[in-house]
DNA sequence: TCAAAGTTTAAACAATTGTTTAAAATAACT
DNA sequence: AGTTATTTTAAACAATTGTTTAAACTTTGA
């Protein structure tokens, strides 16, 4: 009889737990092994080395990570509606993976530039059509003409930061976690209506 | 005769370097050691042990990173002034020191909290008057109400990021180092007009 | 000049690292 | 049943880790 989880997938959910919390150096082959409950050489019998499974767990972090945005822009949505709900599902994704986007960035440096390109990043995103549609709102005149490198990093930047600066703010303004999570519920709003005013100018002029 | 560069000097230079680039588990003493020309001894000889000379680094990566915002907020000039020449400031310097906020935010995760402490980054802050300088402005209706971690997350968030995710956006985007910078360029006049408009919205409306 | 202090080195240390080997335990198949 | 394939383990591997020791070299100060 199979176990309904299998020891691979075990061990991939225990790497994952600790590559994101210690990095890849961070850390060794026999405390994930031992957070498993299993021997060393088995993390060596499913996958050929530390490097080929931290390479998997890099994978899937981007995937979900990209997966994250492109289910937004597939909504048929008006482009404003679509930047709201874009910000939303960023913060409601990223405070449940409060690791992913400083282990990504550490990550990238550690390793080659492979995985993001076997991710298909831009080709997934080109799918959905979201850069016709700023192309066009843009030459509508709705958005405001920015290019789409820049609009990325705005999008990215404040979603992302906030989560990941989490030690640093919690340590410079001496707050617990408590007082963090209603900064960032409050930070959710203002970057929804900074971007909003800034990218859509015309569309969104409250008196 | 001494030399005019200390070898504590040259260590520290070093160490800074390695770790910034690779963390401090994703390197070694010795190879801290080869990269000023001395024996692995020394390092332990001038600093206790690793561990030690790494605390030392972030804590003046720490310093290099509050000195420089403290000095805009010491200036004498209206707050949308100061709003400006911090944003401008810190575009410099993190285009100067582009490992700076990654290594940060991964070494506060190695780290117990004491650095952050230690460092009296709010206290710092306080004295420059900042924040009451803010809070006037905010109660005359000049400047928005936002909580000042916000504000701060704003900011940071807005330098900060589009620095450290160099990697990122240029393996999405399929871009390189040249396109990278002029994007940073456009992208510093792009934020600070999108916070100046959003702290001050009376201020700064043109037709 | 000479001895004391400070600096630097080579060598060794015990511990830990990622990985491999060969044997044992378990499952699958006929 | 028994045989084969898969999974798991204990043990060992060589290499590397941070750190220490003791000896050499250099500077200093009288």
């Amino acid at each position: 009889m199979k176990k309904d989880i299998t020891t691979e997938q075990k061990i991939k959910d225990a790497a994952r737990k600790v590559f994101m919390t210690k990095g890849f150096s961070g850390c060794t082959t026999r405390e994930i092994a031992k957070s498993v409950g299993i021997n060393v050489a088995l993390l060596n019998y499913y996958f050929r080395s530390k490097g080929k499974l931290f390479e998997l767990i890099l994978e899937a972090a981007l995937s979900d990570f990209i997966n994250s945005m492109v289910d937004v822009f597939k909504q048929d949505l008006p482009l404003e509606e679509k930047t709201r709900m874009l910000i939303d599902k960023e913060f409601e994704f990223l405070r449940k993976h409060p690791e992913l986007p400083l282990f990504i960035h550490a990550g990238l440096n550690q390793e080659s530039d492979s995985e993001l390109d076997q991710s298909n990043f831009l080709g997934r995103l080109h799918e959905t059509g979201i850069f016709e549609e700023c192309e066009k709102a843009q030459s509508e005149g709705r958005m405001r003409k920015v290019n789409m490198i820049n609009v990325t990093l705005l999008f990215m930047s404040n979603c992302h930061f906030p989560i990941m600066s989490k030690k640093l703010i919690c340590g410079i303004y001496q707050i617990d976690d408590n007082e963090h999570n209603a900064r960032l519920t409050e930070h959710q709003e203002i970057v929804k209506e900074m971007l909003i005013n800034y990218l859509f100018p015309n569309t969104n002029k409250h008196a």
